[in-house]
DNA sequence: CTAATTCCTACCTGATCACTTGGTTTTCAA
DNA sequence: TTGAAAACCAAGTGATCAGGTAGGAATTAG
């Protein structure tokens, strides 16, 4: 049983955003590679990749030889700003949510409100402060230079 | 929309065993009391409680006049106890669930891989970090020596 | 033109959360 | 001894939602 844990829709969209910078060098890529690459459901990630466009994260080109690339460096966009677009607040519980405080009735609650606030700040502190390139970088590492992938 | 929550187990735990904390002069506590003062459906939190119970945080006494009682020392129990008794694991995705390492099959999904730990990795520390003794301290704090309760 | 591709809206379906229902068992107090 | 209070137990339920499908319209390169 797992419950605090991220949906697909998270877990995608940082997976579909890391090939999009992979494979930047081949300019514009069609939602169908990402999609097979990465085995998403094609019409699941165009869901996803909506939100990301009107986020601002990714471009899209339309027609024939048409794709999407990242809007802006690998090095600007951080695993926070992906999640929160796809998943919204990343806080535990209602009454933490950031911009949307959530009346509390009852003093004990109160005291626990506390808890669930360092919880959401570290969680958000930990995606902040991880940007696409530093994916890059690992995923380079993992490659090991040799052309071989390594699926560890 | 918030996504990576707890459900309310982990929330009415808490509640429920800080509660108890609170109340540990009276003796043993009945389950009715908590769920009342606590706004809890008693039938729900019964469930609950009886989880806390096999992981050994609450004692309980049957029969009438019976309760539940704090198992140990308000100071040796932690949030992150009755958090992962109620809700199990709080990593944010199947692949880094402690004890149980589900396998990957892609690449770029072990690069993500490592967000994910740092995730509940923080999370763990913040919620370890607390104890039920910290809680009763800020719920005093709250209550200002002058016996008015205040809803903040 | 046509094929490839993005974009858009609606629908579906199985799982799960947050309970509720309806008991049985144990123990205290009168 | 008996009634009531309480813990304990197992199964069912209704609404919501995650994780897709379905079906097409709009756009554009070749």
């Amino acid at each position: 049983m797992i419950v605090m844990r991220l949906s697909t829709k998270g877990r995608y969209g940082v997976k579909a955003m890391l090939d999009l910078a992979i494979h930047t060098s081949e300019g514009h890529i069609a939602l169908k590679n990402i999609a097979e690459r990465q085995e998403i459901s094609e019409h699941y990630l165009e869901q996803l990749i909506a939100t990301l466009r009107k986020a601002g994260l990714v471009k899209s080109i339309r027609g024939a030889q048409g794709g999407y690339t990242l809007a802006q460096d690998p090095s600007q966009t951080t695993v926070g700003e992906i999640l929160r677009a796809l998943e919204g607040s990343l806080a535990p519980v209602d009454c933490v949510v950031e911009d949307e405080p959530f009346e509390c009735t009852n003093a004990t609650q109160c005291v626990t409100k506390k808890i669930w606030e360092k919880v959401r700040d570290s969680i958000n502190d930990v995606v902040d402060s991880i940007t696409l390139q530093d994916l890059i970088d690992d995923y380079k590492k993992m490659n090991n230079n040799d052309g071989y992938m390594y699926y560890i």
